[in-house]
DNA sequence: TATTGTTATACTCTATAACTATA
DNA sequence: TATAGTTATAGAGTATAACAATA
């Protein structure tokens, strides 16, 4: 025999099967849009890179040597705020299949300067090309202007100084 | 005695040296930008939040359960794209800190409906007031036009459908 | 004494397989 | 037979502590 609060559950279940979920806490926040954005474009980095056996990590820095030759791993572990420790077991990985090389640096030799091989070139040109295209049709949503818009907003988040 | 190649070497790690790191590649890609906001953004929840001891997946359950009481557990793990048998431990820890109820849903007895108790609707309000003004100040290089354009393009691209 | 980089290790997050109960 | 949820477990990603070599 239903209790008079058991009915009113049941009727609160079923309200809330029958309404579109509401999210406008969470829609309200950039921190959360942020990240819904960028895990929907994960998934196409992964599907088209997975051909060239590259993470976001490798390629960020294979792109950061590619643009920046003989800088040292202390800059680069700064750049993509990748630790020490981590760095150094990534950077065995990309050495492993040839894609870079490791020299104690001159000027100091507590440090190592880092520099890609023809390979690791090549295999960061291509990278370069697939990332670019595939940006494009994550967020082909957007047209040029707009996505220029974003970026820019994007950037005084983490670069407030540059404004 | 110095090769010429070596001098040559030597010459290109003090120019990678004196040089400002060339992020341009990086920068123009929505997805690097997007994990660069998301990561600046959550250091700073990160210290707010402690003190509630709320990470940022409990903090969604919670403003979504705030807004949508008496949801499934399954639309509950769509909507935060957190799996099914992550969100069960999840819903352990919270229950178990008295801050929601599982109920069997009496019209689908597979599954279970959530609702948050007085003391976590309490937490979801105070969570919800303390992410709202941490988010103003990660966000303050932006106007709130700026910030409302922000939000519309990210939602642009992981809702395109909505225009 | 401080810095760069490495090794070892622990912790969190996320993903998968197998199971129970209900439809 | 399919779905909601749970348990157990494995893997990836990230963080910390201790160490060697150089400054």
């Amino acid at each position: 025999m239903p209790t008079k609060k058991h009915e009113q559950f049941v009727n609160a279940v079923q309200e809330a099967a029958d309404q579109p979920l509401n999210q406008e806490m969470l829609l309200s926040l950039v921190g959360y849009n942020c990240r819904r954005a960028y895990l929907s474009i994960m998934p196409l980095f992964h599907e088209r890179m997975s051909e060239l056996d590259l993470r976001t990590v490798d390629f960020s820095v294979l792109s950061l040597l590619h643009a920046n030759p003989n800088i040292t791993q202390k800059r680069l572990s700064n750049a993509i705020n990748v630790s020490p420790p981590n760095l150094a077991i990534l950077l065995d990985r990309l050495e492993a299949r040839g894609l870079l090389l490791r020299q104690r640096n001159p000027l100091d030799k507590r440090s190592q300067t880092l520099i890609l091989t023809a390979e690791g070139e090549r295999m960061a040109v291509e990278a370069e090309d697939k990332v670019s295209a595939l940006e494009a049709d994550a967020t082909s949503a957007l047209s040029n202007a707009e996505r220029a818009q974003l970026l820019k907003l994007l950037q005084k988040i983490f670069q407030p100084s540059r404004g």
